[in-house]
DNA sequence: ATTTAAAATCATAACGTTATATTTTTTATT
DNA sequence: AATAAAAAATATAACGTTATGATTTTAAAT
């Protein structure tokens, strides 16, 4: 617990008896120092203990190879595996990546930024597209590269991956009115953009065969519990419905269980189809039909994309569709 | 796509017509200028987008009001419920959070804490009980105050907040063996320490009625579909089984649904346990038994004792049991 | 042995903020 | 109106690293 000052680039080169310079150099390529001073210096590093600064380094606008990605979610496993995806290519590339969170709030998603901004990140992840005025004043101050991930339908800063969540909930809807279903309802939670995106796509689909759009929207976040409650509040409100579309994985998930407790046939009472394509949606009976999304596609993508304008390289295609598939399951 | 720099603040100050200093003193506090000075430097900083630089603060070894958080996964929801905790504290304290995730392995947790000690963090929270040796080393060094999360038994650094793995496991095995299950299999995955420890409590428990330990492990990581392929191992190895104990509630639900597949009566034909609590396990038919943890507990408690210590409160309790509940839902 | 080239190491300066101490301006008290 | 006290603004120095260019040492070529 005492006090001491941490160890600098000085303390070590004391030891060693060279100048700090030298112990610089060795740290980022040990080759450009001669083999006796590199164990001499290994030495002295291990028995100080030294750790790395990069404060005086960012000071002198040099590249701090790291990397911000901002995400609504960390609950959201969407999420996870989009960082994944991310992280795959980065850490292959020698880039650190700095997460934050901000809980669907574009104010808290300006703060975020900020914070990460004021660490001199080299580049920018995001996974909204809408956001305040002062984030988009601050990217452009920055003057760092950006990439929009999830939706590729919204107007894009600089660059956009990710799929058309308008076009993915139409096709989906589609199949299941191609199956016969007519009462279909959208669940949906949160009510952040994509969301809205593919409420659109099921009212479209819905109207091409003069159906009546039904909605149970919430904005409470979503869970397997919100599932089951919002296909009881369905239920009461419109008996007939035959058929869910529910804007994620986790609430039709909720409503399979609560169909199962209510004693409803799936799919013949009805079908429930979610959004994603989760691990769970394949395990658990019965199947669950969804859109199967390239989640970890798409953040392997996008950090290819920004790694490569790092590079110095120009953005050739603006936006970037990743395209879905859709899985029948045996719940629709 | 300009190449100039970043504004700093004695771009600010040379609009307004003051010193730097007087643009540092209105940011972190802007009572401390007079009311028209406010209001010409919030302009002037709007006009430029101005974006706080941390590194030169960091420098002067100021403290830097972040504190550092490592998870073994983001995927894992015990840890974004973990992470909901301890943000709730530091939010309001005026701490910021850096998390970073190492995927269970203490070489890369090493690397992940060097990074964020480079950034000067005020201090640290870990998730795992073990640690290599040059991250015990630079966390002496560092000198700033850690706290172990999750389990409370392991050897203790300086301070740890959990439950006591060993100990939920052995009561959640012994409930069901009260309950007249005596084939019962303990189902891991990943073998972490936290997998170890909790094997170590079934195998208590059986071994005080007598009862044969059986354990069908993995290193793979968990997963619902996980869950499902191990219970298939398990009745090909030991048909007579009759219950499950499972490290995590995604390989008790992935051995339910698989049990469901199965037609095996759950809980009269094999009983099936988890650890965690989850939401899902709640909604899924049969409810899941489990043994509740507090998460978001152990993550608010964690990040309090680290802020106290931070405001230079001694140590109280050197290790805080926060204590598990075992549900027993519709499952054994 | 002398010169040339290459490798290794050193010396200097610069990055942008805030703590501290100092000076100037404003307000309050008599 | 004169003085004291409080408020507001300024000037200076310091933090630890790396880019740059200069210098010394070592190796290679004649």
């Amino acid at each position: 617990m005492s006090k001491k000052k941490r160890p600098t680039l000085q303390d070590v080169a004391n030891i060693v008896g060279v100048t700090k310079m030298t112990i610089s150099r060795y740290l980022r390529d040990p080759g450009q120092v001669s083999s006796e001073m590199q164990k001499n210096i290994s030495l002295a590093v291990e028995e100080l203990g030294y750790i790395p600064n990069r404060a005086p380094d960012l000071l002198s606008n040099a590249k701090s190879h790291a990397i911000g990605i901002l995400v609504p979610s960390l609950t959201n496993q969407v999420f996870s595996e989009v960082i994944r995806g991310i992280e795959r290519v980065t850490e292959a590339a020698g880039y650190q990546t700095m997460f934050a969170h901000y809980g669907y709030s574009a104010e808290l998603e300006e703060k975020r930024i900020s914070f990460l901004l004021s660490y001199h990140i080299d580049g920018l992840i995001l996974s909204e597209s809408h956001h305040t005025a002062r984030t988009l004043k601050m990217i452009e101050t920055a003057g760092i590269p950006v990439i929009e991930m999830m939706d590729v339908a919204s107007p894009v800063i600089e660059q956009a991956v990710g799929i058309d969540n308008f076009e993915a909930s139409y096709q989906m809807v589609s199949t299941m009115i191609t199956k016969g279903y007519k009462n279909i309802v959208y669940l949906g939670a949160r009510l952040d953009t994509r969301t809205k995106l593919r409420q659109q796509g099921y009212e479209k689909a819905m109207q091409e065969h003069g159906f009546a759009c039904r909605s149970m929207m919430t904005e409470a976040p979503s869970s397997f519990s919100l599932g089951a409650e919002l296909l009881k509040r369905t239920l009461a409100a419109y008996p007939q419905t035959n058929g869910l579309f529910c804007t994620n994985d986790d609430l039709a998930i909720g409503a399979i269980f609560e169909a199962q407790r209510l004693g409803l046939k799936i799919p013949n009472e009805i079908a429930i189809a979610g959004f994603h394509g989760h691990d769970i949606g394949q395990s658990m009976v019965p199947k669950l039909a969804t859109v199967v999304t390239p989640r970890e596609k798409i953040g392997q993508v996008t950090a290819q994309q920004l790694i490569a304008r790092l590079g110095g390289q120009e953005i050739t295609e603006k936006v970037i569709d990743l395209g879905v598939e859709i899985r029948h399951g045996e719940s629709i």
